[in-house]
DNA sequence: GCCAATCATCGATAG
DNA sequence: GATGATTGGC
């Protein structure tokens, strides 16, 4: 294996020694290629067996990638290397073990908006909320619990510090958090968080199953560490105790997952909790050119905890990051759209461009004027299709069908019909819950109970299909298809995405796999065409779903407090301090060339306003050696050539004008 | 007692 | 656009 490509620091990390290691690695040092020649190392030098070296990484995608790449160097058996997120090597284990917990091998993964639903039956089963007492949101109430889990502290301690108006309703919250668990476990369902959970649990209550799972990773790699929380770092230590051989990869200035329970000392007390290991380093950065990392120094300097990491690069000055001043957002889309065709103009890949914003609805109207400019993309991060209420609507079934105790499945499904509430949904669950079945007996006589015979023939018809993923879809869809269309006016459309939804599934063999990778993995609807011709998109993506990748050309959308910092951040230091983070990651996604767009106007409903500053650029003190500078405008308006706006793009507009007018309010 | 329609409120990032 | 509280109707 060829090690010549790689400088020392990255060549020490590769042909490390058994053993702990902690490889702190800022950004652009040659991480991901660092890790893929290890599992190569692992795979040729060390003759270690594919299926003995787990890789732990924070998306399939980037799994995947690392493989492939491996598989470059050694060929073919890289492919056998397990290798997914702490979330779906907890499932497979836990399928394995089920039965230890007291669950079955066939249990089902509940999704967000699951859990609030749950949260909500118990909570109003327990008489909270309603008349005056004001009572947190199911969301709120779910978000406690879950940083409960995440963070190991406990519930008290969270509303405290995050939620002091509702400190009343602690015991409440307890006590929903309890019924909550018993529930899904009732149930036969798991949350991400249980997933995680549980397998502490497993490995802390049953040591021959821990045993046995710890023995067959003799090679743990764990990428992305610094967005770790602390079960992760459990659930890495549990499986590196057989063998002891654990690496682990990381930037502490890139943690920008710390809503989520990610917990930045478990890289920076990584010695103190792992006393064997040995810290390697890698600092010099490949990526991009030195204008960019001036900048990207620039950010952490304001940074208020100091990383002592200054970013440094062979490959030359280039070019000043741009700070481009717009109007407003239909300008800075229409300047996004320039420059690409531009730049594509002057040869540069499309792959090689990329959008990068806070939140998902900021793209909205920068997707409206990619499409009428026939400019091919892909958008990562915020909603995707597979959350729209059809295609939940048609998973709810195949989820019935998987496990006839998925309470919430039956819930939603329930629902569809009329006369048929929350109230009588509940009703029903609770005695799926208690004898597993689904009941219509004592429904028969009511205005439902037609459909409800008809609903339980369907899913017993669906039984013998779940080895059969392609008739089972065909049969759901046809059934469901009818109450599509009585439900909703664009059905036609959505229509389209069950045909979406039937060509992913044509890729499983078998339901369980299908409903998991769907859950812990969403696909966008673009995964389901084939490959597309030509795979010339440009990517739009969140800065988290970002992560880890680069471009040539990188754009950062809406720099303005209350876009970008969130207005959510802004008057909390810790939740500043992420958003600073988080625009480091941004900056450091960019090979050679850099823009910053700032609009300047905000439209709301009552008029225009400029726009606030923006503290992550207005901290950094000298930023105007930083960058350059540019104002961008549209060109005149050619003769004849209609000002009259897209209908669909006034539409957005005016959601974001609404939600604008949110942020003012809340301010003033 | 429960469902369905209506109105006000709120709105991020993700496995 | 979803959620939660409110209200009118069966």
């Amino acid at each position: 294996m060829d090690l010549d490509t790689l400088n020392a620091g990255q060549r020490a990390a590769v042909t490390a020694p058994d053993g702990v290691q902690l490889v702190v690695a800022g950004a652009g040092t040659g991480k991901t290629r660092t890790l893929v020649h290890r599992v190569a190392w692992l795979l040729e030098e060390r003759k270690a067996g594919p299926r003995d070296i787990v890789l732990l990484t924070f998306t399939r995608r980037a799994a995947n990638e690392m493989l492939g790449r491996a598989s470059q160097l050694v060929g073919h058996e890289a492919y056998a290397v397990r290798g997914g997120t702490f979330h779906s090597y907890a499932v497979q284990a836990l399928r394995r073990y089920a039965d230890k917990l007291g669950f079955t091998r066939d249990f089902t993964i509940l999704d967000r908006g699951d859990s609030e639903s749950l949260v909500g039956i118990i909570r109003s089963e327990l008489g909270l909320g309603g008349q005056g007492r004001r009572f947190p949101q199911r969301r709120t109430v779910l978000k406690v619990l879950s940083k409960q889990i995440n963070t190991g502290r406990d519930v008290a301690d969270i509303v405290d510090s995050d939620y002091p108006q509702y400190f009343d309703h602690v015991g409440d919250i307890e006590e929903i958090g309890r019924r909550f668990a018993a529930r899904k476990r009732a149930q036969n369902v798991m949350d991400f968080d249980d997933l995680l959970v549980h397998l502490v649990t497993l490995m802390g209550e049953h040591p021959e199953a821990r045993e046995r799972l710890a023995d067959a990773v003799k090679y743990l790699l764990v990428d992305e560490y610094q967005d770790t929380n602390h079960i992760q770092a459990l659930i890495a230590r549990g499986l590196h105790l057989s063998h002891g051989n654990l690496m682990v990869v990381g930037d502490e200035a890139q943690s920008i997952y710390g809503f989520r329970g990610a917990d930045v000392r478990n890289i920076l007390h990584f010695q103190e909790q792992f006393p064997t290991a040995t810290l390697l380093r890698l600092e010099q950065n490949y990526r991009s050119t030195q204008r960019i990392l001036d900048l990207a120094n620039g950010v952490l300097d304001t940074a208020r905890e100091g990383y002592d990491k200054t970013l440094f690069s062979d490959l030359g000055h280039g070019d000043s990051p741009l700070l481009v001043e717009v109007a407003d957002e239909t300008d800075q889309a229409d300047c996004i759209v320039e420059r690409v065709l531009e730049l594509r103009e002057k040869g540069v890949p499309m792959k090689e461009m990329a959008v990068l914003f806070r939140s998902g609805f900021h793209a909205n109207v920068l997707e409206l004027a990619l499409a009428r400019a026939d400019i091919p993309f892909r958008k990562f991060g915020g909603i995707q299709f597979i959350e729209a209420a059809h295609v939940k609507d048609v998973f709810a079934l195949l989820r019935i069908v998987a496990n006839p105790k998925d309470a919430l499945a039956w819930y939603r499904v329930l629902q569809w019909f009329d006369g048929v509430g929350s109230k009588t949904a509940e009703k029903v669950i609770a005695d799926i819950e208690e004898t597993g079945v689904f009941d219509v007996e004592p429904y028969r006589k009511r205005k439902y109970g037609g459909a409800f015979a008809y609903l339980a023939g369907v899913v017993e018809d669906a039984q013998p299909l779940t080895a059969d993923l392609p008739a089972l879809m065909e049969h759901l869809v046809e059934y469901y298809t009818p109450i599509m269309e009585q439900q909703y006016e664009d059905h036609r459309k959505r229509g389209r995405d069950l045909e979406t939804l039937a060509v992913l599934a044509q890729r499983y063999d078998d339901l369980e796999g299908f409903l998991a990778d769907v859950s812990l993995d969403p696909p966008s609807s673009a995964d389901a065409r084939p490959t597309d011709n030509d795979d010339e998109f440009l990517t739009l993506s969140t800065i988290h779903s970002a992560k880890g990748l680069e471009w040539d050309t990188v754009w950062v959308l809406q720099l303005g407090d209350g876009h970008f910092p969130s207005g959510q951040s802004l008057d909390d230091d810790d939740a500043m301090e992420e958003e600073r983070r988080l625009f480091y990651v941004a900056v450091t996604r960019a090979k050679r060339r850099l823009e910053l767009l700032q609009p300047r106007m905000r439209h709301s409903r009552w008029g225009s306003s400029g726009a606030p500053g923006c503290a992550l650029l207005d901290e950094i003190p000298d930023l105007r050696d930083l960058v350059e500078p540019v104002r961008w405008a549209p060109a005149p308006l050619k003769p004849g050539r209609s000002v009259e706006k897209h209908p669909d793009v006034a539409a957005a507009e005016q959601r974001l004008a609404d939600f604008l007018a949110f942020f003012d309010k809340k301010k003033g």
